[in-house]
DNA sequence: AATCCGTCTATTTTT
DNA sequence: TAGACGGATT
């Protein structure tokens, strides 16, 4: 009957800790998101804080939706009042709330990572910069940086030439943001940061507002988040982060695990928990995970348990190729299907998306279903986003990289010329595109007339009409539809069109409960805009556009059918399954080459692993492959290093350990593919003499350890081998004096 | 405006 | 190997 039921002591203690700052190291699957919304219905219901006060914070907006739920199925009280959200999203929200303040139009369009490099290209064409130098991805790469460090071009320090140029196109791209009403998505951040900082009236006003601050995937917080919650925090708030330092896998998009230990210090956290009960995973597969994990150096330091018992030990396979593994994945899958799991109870899991290619080629083959994650989002659609290009320009003519995304498309005559001309007559006068388009006269401006005679009537068209049936209108007139009907691909692109209605429509109906997006433009603006209905400066319009911007849609369909799932380790923290594959365990793979000549990046490639490890329920199964096909040439690979780092008594091989040996027998009853197995043969030495050794063997040097051969040359008393001794390196033996032996 | 062809590159991803 | 992209061609 009470929230506190059927919580574990650590649980209760966490979710009933006094109003002091804390900090809960949650392992995985130790019930974390159970804590952090127990906590928060815990504060409202004892009457320590109203909703009002409360604010908490997360990385995705999955993880927001699942706590608002979980709040409100504890909670008779509705939770309105209470914010809960993304960091951007409550940027945004904050933002929307005080434009002015923040020095932004209040219809600012919040520009996606696509978006955002599209305007950092056309700011380096204005400026004549050579692209080849200065390559637009490394520019937004290094502006978002300096954002995240919260830093705008006047704070970065530049020592060369190369990086003062670089500085005065990241001063070029904000001015460009701002001109047009721009945001990018560390902007949001940014902004929002700036303006609680400089304006003491505000930030007075929050941190009077929200006493209890939660967050979730504290780890993987980046230094300006953790800045801004401390702001927000201000001298008398509570502080209540949640986060697993061995979870902590995005260093390489700015995530600093730092902060937790920075917290703590910084804070003088008084309560440290640590939940390390774990409710997934049977007992042999987190003894792999604790065994793996206690390699790492750096840690505040967990051990996962559980009450269920050792269970399965954890299987691991040793494939001749890529091809032969995929193959044996799938004939696992069957088997494990005619035991009687489902086929979403199974996982297969990789570090590189290519990977999926051959796995897919196996169940494809052998006509499981599956599903793949990752790819095009919902709203990161070509067509998706030109719909929502002509919905910017509704909402505000000054956005030239909407204007830009649509003058020409779907084409109507205005090339590269025209836009041109148009450009250079907007700078003259230091005004938007659709400015000098409307000015326009005489020339170059018949079809450029057209065009802004058919954004006018689109925006007439679409005036006080619900923001679906707008949404419909702008489809039809602006000759998409029409477009993509002519296209051969065209069908599913008009799906998605038509998709794009029905998001409007449930984006107006499931907004009105809530509100949240809607208060983040009326809040100052006095009484709410009746339900749905589109005006002038719609901000049913400007509300959906931001929730197109902040929530990129589901990654893909087919959601619903029964099918494998195969995702990277990446996309699977967070997810549980009864069986998991985890494929490619050899080095250079998984821990990545890219990744092992630091210690920081060795130990994140582990926490990835673990996070692998930890997703399992009662199944493991770890492969790897002794060749592999990338980039169009085979390698020879060693096996993962993290293999070695799980304790033998737990690991069940399923080939011979150490391998080279193959039972050829077991691989003529199930060959794979031909084409694949085509590709597993280890060609022949070289054809210059006969050779002991074989490409691909694997060997056994005395010093070296484990090997596998990888070229040769020569013959004779000349004849060298070449061997990936894996971390010991790439090494070339004269084979007269190097003591290899067959593995 | 669409198509073709050569070049280049090649972890991980949410907002 | 394959896909993405930019430039040149039709």
């Amino acid at each position: 009957m009470s929230l506190l039921d059927h919580l574990n002591p650590e649980q209760l203690a966490a979710v009933t800790l006094p109003n002091q700052h804390a900090l809960i190291l949650a392992g995985a699957g130790s019930g974390k998101t159970r804590v952090l919304t127990t906590r928060i219905a815990w504060l409202v219901q004892t009457g320590n804080v109203s909703p009002m006060g409360i604010l908490a914070v997360t990385f995705t907006n999955k993880a927001a939706r699942e706590m608002l739920t979980r709040i409100s199925a504890m909670l008779p009280i509705n939770t309105r009042g209470m914010w809960v959200g993304t960091f951007h999203g409550l940027c945004n929200r904050m933002l929307r709330a005080h434009h002015r303040e923040a020095g932004l139009p209040q219809l600012f369009h919040i520009l996606d990572t696509q978006d955002q490099l599209a305007v950092v290209k056309r700011v380096l064409k204005a400026l004549n910069v050579d692209e080849e130098k200065f390559q637009p991805k490394q520019v937004q790469w290094f502006i978002n940086g300096a954002k995240e460090e919260g830093r705008r071009a006047k704070d970065v320090e530049a020592y060369d030439e190369f990086s003062r140029r670089t500085v005065e196109l990241y001063a070029a791209y904000d001015e460009q943001c701002q001109k047009d009403g721009l945001v990018d998505f560390p902007e949001l951040l940014l902004r929002c940061f700036e303006l609680l900082s400089r304006n003491e009236v505000l930030r007075a006003h929050y941190q009077q507002r929200f006493r209890h601050i939660l967050v979730d995937e504290f780890q993987d917080t980046n230094r300006l988040q953790y800045r801004w919650l401390k702001l927000l925090a201000g001298q008398g708030n509570v502080i209540f982060a949640v986060g697993d330092d061995d979870q902590s896998i995005y260093r390489f998009r700015g995530a600093n695990v730092g902060n937790m230990a920075d917290f703590e210090r910084e804070f003088k956290v008084p309560n440290l928990i640590r939940l390390e009960q774990n409710y997934r995973s049977h007992g042999n597969i987190l003894n792999a995970a604790n065994a793996l994990i206690s390699h790492n150096r750096r840690r505040l330091g967990k051990n996962l348990w559980t009450a269920a018992g050792e269970g399965e030990p954890v299987r691991i396979y040793e494939a001749q190729s890529d091809g032969y593994e995929a193959h044996w994945i799938a004939g696992e899958v069957q088997s494990l299907v005619g035991e009687g799991y489902t086929r979403g109870d199974i996982a297969v899991l990789y570090r590189s998306n290519a990977q999926s290619r051959v796995i897919e080629h196996a169940l494809f083959s052998a006509g499981i279903p599956y599903r793949v994650y990752g790819g095009l989002r919902f709203f990161e659609r070509q067509e998706v986003k030109h719909a929502l290009a002509y919905l910017r320009l509704l909402a505000n003519p000054e956005d030239d990289s909407a204007f830009l995304r649509v003058v020409n498309f779907p084409p109507r005559g205005i090339g590269a010329r025209s836009v041109e001309q148009l450009q250079d007559a907007a700078r003259m006068r230091d005004a938007s595109l659709w400015r000098a388009a409307a000015q326009l006269t005489g020339k170059a401006g018949v079809s450029v007339g057209t065009f802004v005679r058919l954004i006018e009537a689109m925006r007439a068209g679409t005036r006080g009409i619900p923001l679906p049936e707008a949404v419909d209108h702008v489809l039809h007139a602006s000759g998409l539809l029409e477009h993509y009907k002519s296209e051969r691909e065209g069908a599913d692109r008009i799906e998605n069109l038509e998709e794009l209605v029905n998001a409007a429509t449930s984006f107006v109906r499931d907004e009105l409960p809530s509100g949240a997006a809607m208060a983040a433009v009326d809040a100052t603006e006095g009484a709410a805009p009746e339900a749905g209905v589109a005006d002038a400066a719609d901000p049913w319009l400007a509300a959906f556009l931001a929730h197109a911007a902040l929530e990129s849609g589901e990654n893909q369909a087919g959601e619903g059918i029964e099918a494998v799932q195969l995702m990277t380790a990446h996309s699977a923290k967070g997810l549980e399954f009864h069986i998991v594959f985890v494929s490619g365990l050899e080095e250079g793979l998984f821990p990545h080459e890219q990744s092992v000549t630091e210690e920081d990046g060795l130990e994140e490639e582990r926490r990835l692993m673990y996070v692998a490890v930890t997703r399992a329920r009662t199944r493991l199964y770890l492969s790897f492959a002794q060749t592999r096909l990338l980039h169009g040439q085979t390698r020879y690979n060693v096996a993962s290093r993290f293999l070695d780092e799980i304790p033998a008594e737990v690991q069940k091989w399923l080939t011979p350990r150490g391998g080279g040996v193959f039972d050829e027998g077991a691989w003529k009853a199930a060959p794979p593919p031909a084409r694949l197995a085509a590709k597993a043969e280890g060609r022949a030495a070289g054809g210059r003499g006969a050779l002991p050794f074989r490409i691909g063997q694997s060997v056994t040097h005395p010093k070296f350890g484990a090997g596998v051969i990888v070229s040769a040359e020569g013959s004779g008393a000349d004849a060298r081998v070449q061997v990936n001794f894996g971390r010991q390196g790439m090494k070339w033996l004269q084979l007269e004096y190097a003591k290899l032996t067959a593995a």
